[in-house]
DNA sequence: AGCCAGGCTCTCG
DNA sequence: CGAGAGCATGGC
């Protein structure tokens, strides 16, 4: 018996749904996927595993977002309350875009691109944890063969939601990490490594030394890089993207990425290879947008965006 | 077919 | 210290 939940959210404007759910495009729809304009995705809440399905009705200027909850237990108006926050930290709902894109004002290329992709929002993942195997994964390889490993640990180690004879996966928890081995990680095609690196992380945090939800209140980005970079597999890069995605702190730049520089370099140095320090000194002009920024001009290079 | 992709650690000189 | 090897997979 599937119960089903349906209601609307009005989101700070602006507001490009379609944009922002560009990512998931070609995601697998047993995980989370972006298809015919609608994006699913498990939450995981305190009532269970609920199915969230996500469609625009409205405009830019306008947003409003139908949501669908599906699950096999009885939805409560917790379990509702706790999908709203859940969907409104994922798509960073009550974040005004409107003081970035005043900043951008000042930066001529960055003006151009914003209004080009006015609306556009860089999703968080649901959990910090995820953020962070996220960007251990992605460390080296191509975000293509990324995705596709994330996509295989979400059904490897993800608890199941069954609905409507169709069988969906929730993003790993650390004890669901805890609960497996490094083999089982390695057998998802994961370096024996990023394996390693995987399952010790997810070890703190079930053990409890290593609190990372609660870093999402540590105002100091600086402070909470160098304590992730303290573990083993964690580097400046891996920290920095972990916040960015996994923590909604968009003031960072991770200028040591190999492709947040070339596409500095495309739109502000006419393509020559730049290094970090030069790629911080042009993203000083993005105030405390730094990260968003980033995600704008890779997105930009992505839609052809001409400045 | 090989090279390389949104790195990191370990080893060696 | 700095430089270099090795790692996993899949797209080009």
């Amino acid at each position: 018996m599937v119960s089903t939940e349906t209601f609307t959210l009005a989101p700070t404007r602006p507001l490009d749904f379609d944009l922002t759910c560009q990512i998931f495009s070609s995601g697998d729809a047993h995980v989370r996927a972006y298809v015919n304009g609608e994006f699913n995705q498990v939450l995981r809440l305190e009532g269970g595993l609920v199915l969230a399905q996500v469609v625009s009705k409205g405009t830019v200027e306008h947003p409003k977002l139908k949501i669908t909850l599906k699950s096999n237990k009885p939805i409560t108006s917790k379990t509702k309350q706790g999908a709203q926050e859940a969907l409104t930290h994922i798509f960073n709902l009550s974040f005004d875009l409107e003081a970035f894109y005043k900043e951008a004002e000042n930066d001529i290329a960055m003006h151009r691109i914003v209004q080009q992709l006015r609306g556009f929002k860089f999703p968080t993942t649901q959990t910090a944890f995820e953020g962070l195997v996220d960007a251990i994964v992605e460390q080296q390889i191509s975000i293509k063969v990324a995705r596709t490993l994330e996509e295989r640990l979400a059904l490897k180690f993800g608890d199941k939601l069954e609905l409507e004879a169709e069988t969906y996966h929730a993003f790993p928890t650390a004890k669901n990490i805890y609960d497996a081995s490094i083999s089982d990680i390695r057998g998802c095609g994961l370096s024996e490594r990023k394996a390693e690196y995987i399952y010790n992380t997810a070890r703190l945090i079930v053990e409890g030394k290593l609190d990372l939800e609660g870093m999402k209140n540590n105002p100091d980005a600086d402070s909470v890089i160098a304590e992730l970079d303290e573990l083993k597999g964690i580097g400046v890069w891996t920290a920095e993207l972990t916040l960015l995605r996994g923590m909604q702190r968009w003031d960072v730049l991770p200028a040591d990425d190999f492709g947040i520089r070339r596409v500095i370099s495309t739109y502000y140095c006419g393509g020559r290879s730049i290094k970090a320090t030069e790629a911080r000194e042009i993203a000083k002009g993005w105030g405390t947008w730094q990260g968003l920024a980033a995600f704008y001009l890779i997105l930009a290079e992505v839609k052809g965006v001409v400045v």
